[in-house]
DNA sequence: TCTGGGGTCCTAGGACCC
DNA sequence: TCTGGGGTCCTAGGACCC
């Protein structure tokens, strides 16, 4: 058996845990730049504020419902998760838990069955809220596609399921499929939704009744029949080790205005390709590739948003690299070929890619300074993670940062700054 | 009119996820 | 006026090789 252990409107629940005050109250969480609105809770979605609406269009709600709003505070939900993650780990050890995403992680329960899985499921849920403060749902079946396919349904009824759905003989199995619309099962998105429903196939059950030849021509061929093994059963996508590195490190973002200096330009380019290298740094990786683009503002009449047009550029790197300078530099030279003056930028990223591990690196004889650099990368990433801040920085990523992103409603760093400590009388 | 066959590697782009 | 950020996997097609 699999599970799901789903956090409830996490971004959300993070905000409430230190203000009781705002219990039963409609809150939301915006994206970075105050743009959208990406978490919510029951009470403001019952008032129709949508997901991933963008905050103007639902600031007319928000005010006349005294809705309370919260800038997105990465800093908190990344230690409130690790939290969570830590507690999963004492009911089925390290081992067995898989973190998907900053609230979710799947746990491998072999050897669990009837009752031990209601009781665990009980427990996981009870002592995450009573150690942490967070609620969440409990998803359990044979494969991890049907877990969700739970999860999704202790969530929707959260009276009734007391946010824990397990499907386990195959009856139970059979009657969710036949409740669930096929845009509503993982790994079915917009487009191969649109295209079923047009062949009459509205849900999960039709999907598990289709032909494995249909779904290898009609569905991403591969991906579409491990899909459906998966609805049939069969376990077919494994538990990932909980260390696997990523292949590829971004960071991007949109600016808080247009920019349209160069100077200003770099500078961003600049402190995204620190934040991309110290996160390659983490996993112990080195990059072979960095690209950069920069997407611009332009006025689009198209009713769903798009963004502007995009250029982009890459550059092999003469060796795999994680040291800061070593990777601003290509980066700078990048974003002066691509810049054209009299452009509004709104948005700039970075991307590395074709990751080595870092020990594969060939020393090079002609370059005896390299572990000096390495050194001083080490110090310059223990100093940022014990403060938790950019305390320190290249010049080149800028000090006064204009580019910056909005952020108007953000919350105090309650679990990793000693100023911020919530105190009680 | 005729125009080999088979393999590898790489990249762009499409689909999906949270 | 104002629309996020960070990933994964897969496929098709081009370049190149013998």
């Amino acid at each position: 058996m699999k599970a799901i252990v789903d956090c409830n409107s996490f971004y959300c629940s993070c905000e409430k845990v230190f203000r009781p005050d705002l219990d039963e109250r409609p809150i939301v969480v915006l994206s970075n730049n105050d743009g959208c609105i990406i978490s919510r809770t029951d009470e403001a979605k019952a008032i129709g504020i949508g997901m991933a609406g963008p905050y103007f269009k639902a600031k007319h709600l928000i005010e006349a419902h005294k809705v309370e709003v919260f800038s997105s505070n990465y800093n908190l939900y990344g230690d409130m998760s690790w939290r969570v993650m830590e507690v999963l780990k004492t009911f089925v050890g390290e081992g067995n838990v898989e973190v998907y995403s900053v609230d979710e992680a799947f746990l491998d329960l072999h050897g669990y069955s009837g009752t031990q899985l209601q009781r665990l499921a009980n427990e996981i849920r009870d002592t995450v809220d009573k150690w942490t403060g967070i609620k969440v749902s409990i998803g359990m079946a044979p494969t991890k596609t049907l877990a969700k396919m739970a999860n999704k349904m202790a969530k929707k009824n959260k009276t009734q399921s007391q946010c824990i759905t397990i499907l386990e003989p195959e009856e139970e199995i059979i009657a969710a499929l036949k409740t669930t619309r096929v845009s509503d099962v993982w790994g079915i998105g917009r487009k191969y939704a649109d295209k079923l429903n047009m062949w009459g196939i509205t849900t999960a059950w039709d999907v598990r009744n289709l032909s494995e030849e249909w779904v290898r021509k009609n569905m991403g061929g591969v991906v579409g029949v491990r899909l459906l093994k998966e609805l049939r059963g069969e376990d077919t996508i494994t538990m990932k080790d909980e260390l696997a590195n990523k292949k590829m490190i971004s960071t991007t973002r949109m600016f808080g205005t247009a920019v349209t200096d160069l100077c200003h330009l770099k500078e961003a380019v600049a402190s995204y390709t620190s934040r991309a290298a110290e996160k390659l740094r983490r996993q112990n990786g080195a990059a072979c590739m960095i690209s950069v683009f920069l997407v611009s503002q332009e006025k689009i009449e198209s009713p769903n948003f798009k963004h502007g047009p995009t250029v982009n550029a890459y550059t092999n790197l003469p060796q795999p690299t994680s040291l800061t300078n070593e990777l601003i530099k290509p980066a700078l030279q990048m974003v002066e070929s691509l810049f054209v003056n009299g452009k509004k930028y709104k948005k700039a990223g970075v991307i590395l890619s074709s990751i080595v591990p870092d020990d594969a690196i060939q020393g090079n004889l002609f370059e005896p300074g390299k572990s000096i650099g390495r050194s001083l990368m080490e110090m310059m990433d223990n100093i940022n993670f014990s403060m938790r801040g950019n305390v320190v920085n290249f010049v080149s990523a800028g000090t006064k940062k204009t580019w910056k992103m909005q952020q108007s409603f953000h919350s105090p760093l309650y679990t990793t700054r000693w100023a911020d400590l919530r105190q009680v009388e």
